[in-house]
DNA sequence: TTGAAAGCGCTAACAA
DNA sequence: TTGTTAGCGCTTTCAA
């Protein structure tokens, strides 16, 4: 049987109250007696007992991580992250895989309540706002990322979402595109939109129109935006340029062109956007929108902190700025380069 | 404050035996005062403190689970089909990345054992098979995964590794490639050293010499892929086709192929390991060995869920068989084809 | 500086 | 069928 703080307070001949003192470095004990109960747990193979401390002392270390799917290199590079910093803070991660189904969302947030998780990490879908209540009707700590839930007043860390749709186009639109399709995950999601917006407001600036075929709307898998991209392919008013809301998709447009003989980026340009490793991976490498991924995961644990240390920070929205990471899949539009000659 | 056993037992007029009863569905209860505990339950919101529940049954729900980098996508897609088996049977998975580091694994491994998990699924290196002895030693449930561990009775769920590197190398034979370098992880890994032999054996087999310069030894990313393939592309005698022990490393291969000019599968094939999904990604589409990934998490799952129901299941290995998925990225060599002509 | 004792919220004998 | 009670292993207040 493992010891417990009893067996090393009769073996000290100490009460279990001051073994509980050396092991938390608290109260006031002599040097001498803290040396020797500590020899006697070394001794022993004295380890503490995490449950029994979080039942009375009601910490428990653990953090619950809802993604939608780890197996998606967006969301594993994020829950990377976390972990790394989590695990300095002396934190473990128990993950949640949603499919971003709410139902699957709320069995977790309400199962991890009662395994008794310090905070919340939320980065999955949440479509109905109300599920949040679940959370914060508990006062249980959460912080939002890469995900805008509206009008709650939350803590959340993203991406400038708008921005880097804004980037994404008027890099395009630079190169001399003005036929430029754009394929979002799901218009459920608010950085979808925003990253629409930001598309918009790029075709605004360029004295674009916009047109509302232009624009598609998929999933988050490499076949979904295979699938979605033959469509504008296929078109007859076929787009020289497609930004698609990330990466994934971004690879099943390519995907698509190559099926089709459409080289790319000679007849067309493609934008991904999150900047996962997959990248670099693929031919042509992708040019796409970075989020700081990093920084994400980092910054979320750091405000969790916060709420679980009881700082109770002021309700804030972190918003991480994205950058254009140009690389080999945009290039100006082959037509406008022979007009222009 | 969130209501209690006692709270509820108050409210319904019963003792905690009887709700505790109630809510475990364990003992005699009669259907009335059932209802009665069940409908004040209800009515104040209660829920269990499962912590609480943990220290005295001395069950978590919880499972640990240990692997280098879940941002590697083979590790992503394996701790995917873990989670799900693993949620089915209502346990919840802690994730930790080791980097195969063996301070980092022993760190994690007396730390979860402390947050008292109900068991251990191993996927990472353990280089020392004595941090196992951590585990075992207390008698704590562990499953080893796609790992051998040498001479130590622990249970494992793993693909024939040789047999993969069997059929990756005959592959390539038979397509008529005499000159094949292989990349294996590490030498440190039984699997990398069983891929080696069964390469070893199927140049045996067809009568083709081993050549120790043939083998090169690389880590798991794109970039050392890349940079020991480069290695390879630029001796003398460059072989015509590389066998990678993993995708990542093949993908690596391609890219240091494509940027020396060299066409994959033209003046060389190449064949990976895995069968992650970035074999589709990337051009050309990578044959690969294919490890039945979702097997080997759910397999790994259910023999430690025997171990943690008490079952004591006899120590076995359960070994799954790969298989060869052929893509486009190997083909016939050139100058055997020229040569026949 | 140390210790006695009362919880933390639940399970499980054992009695009634 | 229901209730009493003694833990599970630790934290923490309050006295000594």
């Amino acid at each position: 049987m493992k010891p417990t703080i009893y067996d090393v307070a009769r073996e000290a001949g100490v009460s279990i109250a001051t073994v509980s003192k050396v092991i938390n470095r608290t109260g006031k004990i002599s040097e001498k007696t803290r040396e020797r109960v500590a020899a006697v747990m070394e001794g022993m193979g004295y380890a503490p007992n995490l449950v029994a401390t979080a039942l009375s002392s009601k910490k428990t270390f653990m953090i619950g991580l809802l993604l939608p799917d780890i197996s998606n290199p967006y969301f594993a590079e994020l829950a990377r992250n976390i972990e790394d910093r989590a695990h300095e803070l002396s934190y473990n991660i128990v993950i949640c895989n949603t499919d971003n189904h709410v139902d699957k969302e709320r069995e977790y947030l309400t199962f991890l309540q009662q395994k008794g998780v310090d905070g919340i990490l939320l980065a999955t879908g949440l479509a109905h706002p109300e599920s949040l209540g679940l959370v914060t009707d508990r006062q249980l700590p959460i912080t939002v990322i890469a995900r805008e839930v509206p009008r709650t007043p939350v803590n959340t860390v993203l991406v400038d979402d708008f921005m880097g749709g804004f980037l994404a186009t008027s890099h395009l639109l630079e190169l001399g595109h003005r036929e430029i399709a754009i394929i979002v995950e799901s218009m459920d999601l608010e950085s979808s939109r925003q990253r629409l917006k930001g598309y918009r407001a790029a075709l605004e600036e360029h004295n674009c129109a916009f047109h509302a075929e232009r624009v598609a709307v998929s999933d988050f898998t490499v076949a979904s935006g295979m699938e979605i991209a033959g469509g504008i392919l296929d078109a007859p008013d076929r787009p020289t340029a497609v930004f698609a809301c990330n990466d994934l998709l971004a690879i099943g447009t390519i995907q698509a062109a190559r099926s089709r003989g459409i080289p790319v980026p000679g007849e067309l340009s493609v934008v991904g956007f999150d900047n996962t490793f997959l990248c670099g991976i693929i031919d042509p490498a992708l040019t796409t929108v970075g989020q700081p991924i990093r920084e994400l995961g980092r910054q979320a644990v750091d405000l969790l902190h916060k709420q679980m240390s009881g700082e109770e920070p002021a309700r804030q929205r972190v918003v991480l700025l994205p950058e254009l990471v140009v690389r080999a899949s945009t290039q100006p539009p082959l037509e406008r380069t022979s007009a222009v000659k």
